[in-house]
RNA sequence: CGGGACGUAGCGCAGUUUGGUAGCGCGCUUGGUUCGGGACCAAGAGGUCGCGGGUUCAAAUCCCGCCGUCCCGACCA
């Protein structure tokens, strides 16, 4: 595997195939995502669903195709998207002399669009759903694929198709759509730090970063081991945007006739790549236990035919007795491969804890403890650091100790993360020393006055191939980067920083 | 769509300059010996050399055309 160091585009790519995760599809910019890999999502898919439901969400599902007329009725919408999208345009093949092509007379009066995300066709249906202030709010959520054409892809990070869920909500007031925005992030939040354990800056786009036909996007920003910066999930206030274009109105208490408020908010399968890029190192992968499709994986070693059989009998025992405390465990009982070569392949694969069984244990009543990780320490050999994640302990004790270290491992993945967000930000307040935190220290986080237009972003990425990736809330800075100052390209008064970065 | 590279076994590649009957590593199958950090030995299976045409006694190799993929520039969850 190549070591982060060296190339860290190929590392990230290194962990997805040592990770058995997902590859490339014979469609171009599409991933396949491999049992392992998608077994992660559906670990994040129950947690998100979960809060999703707990916040007074339903599930329902939308049509994969849209109308092509109804994406031209938000205008600002419509351009968003118009450079990205597929589109179908017949309905039927047929066989000419043996090869199958697309039968021209089967051309669609109207072209479908397949879904680059679902306002327009969902709004559609909220007409229908809505007449009075009674009515709402509608809270929904969908699991779903859509389509994207982008150019440039990077598995997970950014793939012509992806999986996601997107919450489409309606409101009588302006008060009850901003608190949903706000609330959807602070799940998402929850969710990124508490369970995936990557912190997040939460904070609003500029204007220029807006979702297209959104008045206000809110988002959550990672920060990966490149120092670059990665969009984790986003909630926009739609405002009446899309109930004036799709003309979605109610009757209010008042008897008065008004537009609906609105608010759409999504993650997907890029958090997938957040957690490759937060966690993992030059063994593979590495996943928070909340996350892990397997936590324990049980390797029996041996070397005679008796001892085989008796170790089995002990590994089975014990893999029995993890389940019953509600792990998801695994018992490698492969013949004919190494248990070495096991050890490798399940540490690729992110498993955070292996247990060995051998004959030594048998004799001593012990099991033997490795955990996928444990904290650098300062000047530590790679030996030293292999040998510290190993312990043996007493059988009874070492059942009774798994699911306290998965506690503790979960904790200490988002700590590491924090800390090296903190080591990768700095508060900067001149050109010269921006040009260089991003030139020669690497980059990461730059907390710097801003006070510039649309134009002067664009200048900055040029520049320095850096965007303002959100202007932080009042809660989120830290308090060396608090207080007024002056704009660190124009010089003019700002009230407060925005964290700039090379981003995903 | 512009600039560059490549297409040979499941994967990674050599062979192409100088035409001569298809090769290596990994993986896979079987048997044996192994097994506390990536095992070894032996025997096997596996190919329209991207596609089409041309030159030639003979083409992976030379010529022409096409197709496809990857990397770099204009987009983005």
């Amino acid at each position: 595997m190549t070591p982060r160091a060296t190339n860290y585009p190929q590392w990230y790519l290194d962990v997805i195939k040592r990770g058995d995760l997902a590859e490339n599809s014979p469609v171009r910019g599409c991933m396949v995502i491999k049992p392992h890999g998608y077994a992660i999502w559906e670990k994040m898919q129950r947690e998100l669903d979960d809060r999703f439901k707990a916040t007074g969400h339903v599930n329902a599902y939308f049509p994969l195709f849209i109308p092509l007329s109804f994406l031209t009725k938000e205008e600002q919408h419509a351009a968003g998207f118009a450079k990205e999208c597929a589109v179908v345009t017949h309905h039927r093949l047929k066989s000419v002399n043996g090869e199958v092509v697309v039968d021209p007379e089967s051309k669609l009066d109207e072209p479908l669009v397949i879904r680059p995300t679902s306002e327009t066709i969902i709004w559609a249906q909220y007409k229908n759903w809505i007449q009075s202030y009674r009515d709402l709010p509608i809270l929904i959520n969908q699991w779903a694929n859509v389509v994207r054409w982008e150019l440039r892809t990077r598995l997970f990070l950014r793939t012509t198709e992806f999986l996601w869920q997107e919450g489409h909500t309606a409101h009588a007031t302006e008060a009850e759509a901003v608190e949903e925005t706000a609330r959807m992030l602070d799940v998402y939040a929850d969710f990124a730090e508490n369970v995936a354990a990557v912190p997040v800056i939460k904070g609003r786009k500029t204007p220029g970063e807006r979702f297209a036909g959104a008045l206000d996007t809110l988002c959550i920003e990672g920060l990966m081991q490149d120092g670059k910066a990665l969009q984790m999930g986003t909630s926009h206030y739609l405002g009446q945007n899309f109930a004036k274009s799709s003309d979605v109105t109610f009757l209010s208490k008042e008897g008065k006739r008004e537009y609906v408020y609105a608010t759409s908010w999504g993650v997907s399968t890029r958090l997938v790549g957040a957690l490759i890029m937060t966690h993992s190192d030059d063994n593979g992968l590495v996943l928070p236990p909340k996350l892990a499709p397997i936590h324990v994986v049980v390797i029996p070693i041996f070397k005679t035919d008796a001892e085989k059989a008796l170790v089995l009998e002990e590994a089975t025992k014990v893999a029995a007795e993890l389940k019953s405390q509600g792990l998801a465990v695994k018992l490698d009982d492969r013949d004919g491969i190494m248990p070495g070569a096991k050890y490798y392949e399940w540490e690729a694969k992110g498993v955070p804890l292996r247990i060995e069984v051998g004959p030594k244990d048998l004799e001593k009543g012990s099991l033997c403890l490795v955990r996928r990780f444990v904290l650098e320490k300062e000047g530590e050999t790679e030996q030293e650091l292999r040998k510290r994640r190993k312990t043996f302990v007493p059988r009874m004790e070492a059942i009774a100790s798994i699911k306290p270290t998965l506690d503790t491992m979960q904790r200490e993945l988002f700590e590491r993360a924090r800390v090296f967000r903190t080591k990768r930000s700095r508060v900067i307040n001149t050109m010269e020393e921006f040009e260089s935190y991003f030139a020669k220290d690497g980059g990461g986080f730059a907390w710097v006055h801003w006070a510039g237009n649309h134009e002067q972003e664009d200048e900055m990425a040029k520049r320095f191939e850096t965007t303002i990736r959100c202007i932080p809330f009042p809660d989120q800075i830290p308090e060396e980067a608090k207080g007024e100052g002056k704009c660190i390209l124009t010089g003019q008064p700002s009230t407060q920083r925005v964290i700039m970065a090379r981003a995903y």
